[in-house]
DNA sequence: GAAGATTGAGAGTTCAATCTTC
DNA sequence: GAAGATTGAACTCTCAATCTTC
């Protein structure tokens, strides 16, 4: 952790200058984007902390997670960037990193040549497999709320995603 | 945004591999993280949009209106990095980038001579003011959410962050 | 010795520009 | 010309190490 616990909460605190300064009306919405921003710090922290004996970053892992739950075990590397919503950069950056790890190999497309293929190795497939068990145990085993909570939150960010044009099916 | 919309929820998709690989009791949790990482990318790209035309960033707008907020306008850098919880390293960037753009300066303790003091000048003063006029209008006005869930998952994060150690004091 | 601040290294992200292939 | 991938630049964050001052 960065600094220890404050006497208050920063965030409660912050709403009441935002009134008091006038802007009561988004004081609400001020609370929620620092609230997100805030939280993920936090968890960002952990899972990387739970991660670090796997020398792997949530971005490797979730690239690892995805390709290890194909049936093939391989996918286009665009379609790593829309599923994971990051940058073709970034994808870039984690698939190099991933094959210097030996846990994924660059594969060229059977029939496109401007595409190439991310394709996990069996040395990928069972890190992915320890690293999962050990995220599981860390930290989405106990997030820190009551499932009751934990289920109203993912909803109401659900909602928030979709409003965000995340994504166009709106089932659940 | 960097890509365009899925025809599916990428995260409820997640849920299902997940319990389709045996791990159904953690894939709450899973969502939860998830959930979070993704909704924070999406508001602080909504943020820093909002914020271009200031040349200001989130963490320095932060930065600006913790000073602007403050009755002397001054802050010492290690009680911006408290309130802020971000590293000290992180404070001493962002102050370097605001004192280079004119909107702080720094200004010695005037009786401990390890501190440093951050003081916001008048045209941060104004910049703040305008900036946060702009984020009202164009991101906390309207987070994508209805008010109530807006104030359940403020305060359902407002748990995950005390049980995170972030606060002592667990009044409201 | 401890606290506050700064610096440099390392990782990730985004964007713009470039290259290859359709 | 458009799509996919890569590269380089610019930014933020964190950590470890260093310096100054209490």
């Amino acid at each position: 952790v960065a600094t220890r616990p404050l006497p208050y909460d920063p965030i409660a605190e912050s709403v009441r200058s935002w009134r008091a300064a006038g802007w009561g009306d988004e004081a609400p919405g001020m609370a929620l984007i620092v609230s997100i921003m805030r939280v993920h710090q936090i968890v960002l922290s952990r899972v990387d902390a739970s991660l670090a004996p796997f020398e792997l970053t949530f971005s490797r892992f979730e690239v690892l997670m995805l390709l290890s739950l194909t049936r093939s075990g391989e996918l286009p590397l665009n379609r790593i960037g829309e599923r994971l919503q990051v940058h073709a950069a970034s994808v870039t950056n984690s698939i190099s990193r991933l094959e210097d790890a030996g846990l994924v190999e660059r594969v060229s497309h059977p029939t496109d040549g401007r595409t190439t293929l991310a394709r996990i190795t069996p040395a990928g497939l069972q890190l992915a497999h320890a690293a999962a068990v050990r995220l599981n145990a860390d930290v989405f085993g106990d997030v820190g709320l009551d499932d009751d909570a934990v289920s109203t939150v993912v909803e109401a960010l659900r909602q928030l995603r979709f409003n965000a044009g995340d994504f166009v099916d709106d089932d659940g």
